[in-house]
DNA sequence: CCCGGCGCCTGAGGGC
DNA sequence: TGCCCTCAGGCGCCGG
């Protein structure tokens, strides 16, 4: 479930549902979620804590315990989800570790391909944590001014939707809406970074923030098995321009969608809005 | 710095 | 029905 606006969405009902809640038991099924601490460990040190705050740093959800003494840090990668409610309503397939809370309800991580990570961040390392410090700046912060973004295009040779991609340069945007957002603002994907104009650099920022609010007032996108906190779909899936629409006609001109490979991703782009 | 390839995993869908 | 291939909202690592 990975780009920012879904993990937003999750961040948002998790803050409004679990904010305030403790963790009375955790159980651990796949203990490869864990990166860098033992399931005994990982329980130990977690039971009995609070959720207290849940923030978000491009694809990462942090989930702050007991006023910050310790970070939860999940990252989706392809299929992972978190569900909450109670332990018969929850389908339990595909769940590697389950919290137990005091008022008897669950929220588990679920995750098919099991390729998404859950770390444990002590305290105030939370600021310093190389993973997150490593990040470019969050698409939705202030710091990911337009200029900024021009900056960094004209900093780079690479093709301007791989360097959207890149999380260490610009951080939450991810294959959907790298496409989206370029054919809004009718850059084609394959442009150098580089080449750019300000205008075409604007436009671009312009467009990031224009896709990214429209998916979080969606709710995100479920075009695979993407589910909110509830097992609820987006609908940001029925507003998408060019994503999985290769060979149908383009909603602005006609032209048909092309799709591209590039490092080994699909791109879809529309050749005639994108020159 | 940049790029391509692989590995991590499972499941869905298409062609034969 | 089965097999084999490709593909999938991601990312880290490695070698050239």
């Amino acid at each position: 479930m990975p780009e920012l606006p879904e993990v937003e969405t999750i961040r948002r009902q998790l803050q409004q549902f679990i904010t305030g809640k403790r963790i009375k038991e955790v159980e651990v099924t796949t203990p490869q979620i864990l990166l860098h601490i033992s399931p005994a460990d990982f329980q130990q040190r977690l039971r009995g804590t609070v959720f207290t705050s849940f923030s978000r740093q491009g694809k990462f959800l942090l989930c702050h315990m007991n006023g910050g003494e310790l970070t939860i840090l999940i990252h989706f990668r392809m299929t992972g989800r978190l569900f909450y409610g109670t332990p018969s309503a929850i389908d339990k397939t595909h769940t590697h570790i389950s919290f137990w809370l005091d008022n008897g309800r669950l929220l588990c991580y679920n995750d098919v391909r099991k390729l998404g990570k859950i770390e444990l961040i002590k305290g105030k390392l939370v600021n310093n944590f190389a993973k997150l410090k490593s990040l470019g700046p969050d698409s939705l912060s202030p710091d990911f001014t337009p200029q900024l973004l021009y900056n960094t295009l004209q900093g780079s040779r690479r093709q301007v939707k791989d360097l959207l991609l890149d999380q260490h340069r610009i951080a939450g945007l991810g294959n959907i809406y790298a496409s989206e957002a370029l054919f809004d603002c009718g850059v084609h994907p394959q442009k150098r970074a580089h080449t750019l104009s300000s205008e075409e650099g604007e436009g671009l920022h312009r467009s990031i923030l224009k896709i990214l609010h429209l998916a979080i007032e969606s709710r995100g996108c479920s075009i695979a098995n993407y589910v909110d906190l509830a097992g609820e779909r987006g609908a940001y899936q029925r507003l998408r321009r060019v994503y999985q629409r290769e060979g149908e006609p383009c909603y602005r001109c006609g032209e048909l969608i092309c799709r591209i490979k590039q490092h080994g991703r699909s791109t879809y782009f529309c050749p005639r809005c994108q020159q």
